[in-house]
DNA sequence: CTGGTGATGCAC
DNA sequence: TGCATCACCAGG
């Protein structure tokens, strides 16, 4: 394991490219928040449509109100919002600036002084994010996505589709991304 | 399977 | 102003 301040930050351009490239590119790298990381294992995509289709499921197909704002904003940033009244999740935001779209991460591998995470909800009590990192550019510590593999590169394990968990519309569309086989994928 | 928990968006 | 909905999780 190396240094995780010497990994490279991944940069603005990754971000800019189609969801589903930036939820796939994802897999593998390192989420880094303070002391404690995480290598990215499963994620789902959010686009503002899918084949011709608006996905309804995307917080963004509501338009653009103060809790969407950032999903419209420039790419390379969290979005972060509550669930159930409990449990927080973290979005990476996607597209170049006015595109919305985002990537859920739904689960990490531990790499420095994280427990087992499993879940969107589970990794950011795990890695210590909540609203307060709404908007923070990725770019920057303390919360920076650094690269393990090549921005574009392909992790060691394969990238395995399926439809995307716990959602009612479009519930069928193959957006969701993991590492098959890897143990720490959520369970279905 | 169920209940907990609170922000959000939209109907009225 | 009310209320249905919700990209979850733990417990049984």
């Amino acid at each position: 394991m190396p240094e995780l301040s010497e990994l490279p930050v991944l940069p603005r351009e990754f971000y800019a490219q189609p969801t589903i490239e930036v939820a796939r590119g994802l897999l593998g790298q390192a989420i880094v928040h303070g002391d404690r990381a995480g290598r990215i294992v499963e994620v789902e995509a959010y686009v503002a449509s899918y084949k011709g289709i608006s996905d309804q499921a995307a917080h963004s197909s509501r338009g653009l109100t103060p809790r969407t704002r950032v999903i419209f904003g420039p790419p390379g940033h969290a979005y972060v919002y509550l669930i159930y009244g409990i449990h927080e999740c973290l979005n990476i935001v996607a597209e170049p600036e006015g595109t919305p779209g985002c990537v859920l991460i739904r689960a990490l591998e531990p790499l420095v002084n994280l427990p087992p995470a499993s879940g969107p909800g589970k990794l950011t009590r795990a890695l210590g994010i909540s609203r307060s990192h709404y908007g923070h550019d990725l770019l920057h510590p303390p919360l920076t996505i650094r690269q393990l593999i090549p921005p574009n590169g392909r992790p060691p394990e394969t990238i395995a589709t399926s439809p995307r968990i716990g959602i009612r519309h479009c519930a069928e569309w193959p957006l969701r991304f993991f590492l098959r086989g890897n143990p720490h994928v959520s369970r279905r």
